[in-house]
DNA sequence: GGTTCTCCCTAACAGTGTAAGGTTGTCAAG
DNA sequence: CTTGACAACCTTACACTGTTAGGGAGAACC
C-alpha cells in the first residue's frame, strides 16, 4: 500500500497566513482563490470545505493583521502607549497594503481585533478617561490613523527621489494660473529638499494627543 | 432615408455621470463595464473609444464626487469654513459609499479634485497659517475625516434600531470576561438610549480645529 | 464489514476586464 | 459624386474571477 499518507490537512490557520503572504506580494493584493489554492498544493473549490466563501478568508486575514499590532499596555501611562498604539497601526497597515481597503467592507472582527479594541480601552480607562472619553480618543485616533495611512497608500511615489519626478512632472501639467496655491505648495515645499511627507503623520498625531490630553477631565 | 439618426455620441461626461449613478444604485458599487455599457445602450467594449480602460473610469467617477464637495470659500473664517469642507465631504462619501474604497488605488486627480484642494489651501493661508501649517492642517482634516468615514461605511447598521439589534447579538456572543472594556463599553455606551455613533464626528473635528488654532501661530 | 465523515477532486456556470478585427454611418477632399 | 478617412460601434474571443454540484478515496467508528 505503498504509503500514501494524505497530506496533512491544511488548517484555517495555515491556509490564512499564506493567503496574507501572498497578498504581501509586490502588489498583488488579495489573492484569487485559485492562486492561493495552488500556492497550498490544492484546487481552489477545496478552500470551500475549510471557509464558507472568501468573505471569511477576507475576514481572517484582517484579523491576523490586527494581531501584528502592538497591543497597548497601561504601564507606559495611555499618552505614549497612544502613540505607540498609532505607530505600530500605521506600520503594520503599510506593510499589508491591501488590508485597508477591506476595512470599509469587512464587518466581523475577529478574536485578535477585540483583543486589541479591548487593551486599547483598558488602556484609556486607566488613564484617567471616563467611558465617553475613551470613546471619543479612540475614534478620533482611529479615524487619523486609517484616513493618514489611506492617503498615504494611495501616494504614487515610495522615496523622496520619486515624490520630485512626480511632484516636478505634475507641475507641470498644472495650470499655475488656475490653481497657485497648489501649486506655490508643490513649488515651495514639496519640492524643498529635506521635505519628508511621512513626518506629517506625527505632527497631526500630536494634535490629537494634546487635545485628548486637554479635554480628558471635561469628557463625563 | 428614415433618418438613422445615429444616435448622438455618447460623450465622457454623460458616461460618467451614469456610471456614477450606477454606483450609488443600492449596494451596487462601481459597475462592470458589461452593466455600465448595457445602461447606456451599447456594447461594452464600445467604452473602450472612449476610455483607455476602466481605471480612468474610475478616475473621472471620483472626481465627479469630488466636485460634490463643497467648496470653502475664504469669506467664512477659516474655521467654519473647515468644518463645513469636512461636514460635506463627510456627507459625499456617505451618498457616494463606493467612493473611498476607490482612493488608495487611483492616483490621478482629476480638475475638480484639484481645484477643491486649491480653494482649500487658499483659505487657509488667507485664515493666516504659513504654508507648512496650511499643509499641517489640510493632512490632519483630511485624515480625520477620510478615516472616520471610512469606519461609519464599515459599521453593520444604519439606524439606532439596527444598532441596538447588533450590539445585542454581538454581545452575546461576546465572552464577557476575556474582553470586559468591550463589553462595558457596549453595555453603557452603545445599548444606552440616546446614543448616536454620528455625533462621533463632530467631537473629533472639534478637538482639531482646536488644536489648529492653537497652534496656527507656532507653525512656521 | 459496513457506514459515515473528512478532505479533496473534476467539471461547470455566470460574470469580470479587455484585445482584435469587422461593420457602418458621416464628412471632407479630390 | 466618388473616394477615402475616420469615428462610433459591434461581434467574438480569451483568460480570469467566485462558487456550486457531485463524486471518490481514505480514515474512523460501530
Amino acid at each position: 500500500m505503498e504509503a500514501t499518507p494524505r497530506r496533512p490537512a491544511l488548517s484555517r490557520e495555515a491556509a490564512l497566513r499564506t493567503a496574507v503572504a501572498l497578498a504581501d506580494e509586490a502588489g498583488s493584493g488579495v489573492p484569487s482563490m485559485r492562486r492561493l489554492a495552488e500556492r497550498l498544493g490544492v484546487e481552489a473549490a477545496s478552500l470551500y470545505h475549510h471557509f464558507r466563501n472568501k468573505d471569511v478568508i477576507l475576514d481572517g486575514m484582517l484579523d491576523l493583521v490586527f494581531a501584528e499590532i502592538e497591543l497597548p499596555s497601561d504601564q507606559d501611562g495611555w499618552r505614549t502607549a497612544m502613540r505607540r498604539r498609532a505607530d505600530s497601526m500605521r506600520a503594520v497597515l503599510l506593510r499589508h497594503p491591501w488590508a485597508i481597503s477591506l476595512m470599509d467592507s469587512r464587518t466581523n472582527p475577529g478574536r485578535a481585533t477585540l483583543r486589541h479594541h479591548d487593551a486599547a480601552i483598558g488602556c484609556l480607562r486607566s488613564g484617567g478617561f471616563t467611558l465617553s472619553g475613551t470613546a471619543h480618543a479612540i475614534s478620533a485616533l482611529d479615524s487619523y490613523v486609517y484616513g493618514f495611512t489611506l492617503q498615504e497608500l494611495g501616494l504614487p511615489f515610495n522615496s523622496p527621489a520619486e515624490l520630485e519626478d512626480v511632484a516636478g512632472s505634475m507641475l507641470d501639467r498644472l495650470p499655475r494660473e488656475e490653481f497657485p496655491h497648489l501649486a506655490e505648495m508643490i513649488v515651495e515645499r514639496a519640492l524643498k529638499p529635506g521635505y519628508a511627507y511621512t513626518e506629517e503623520f506625527g505632527v497631526g498625531l500630536d494634535l490629537i494627543l494634546d487635545g485628548l490630553d486637554r479635554e480628558r477631565d471635561r469628557w463625563r
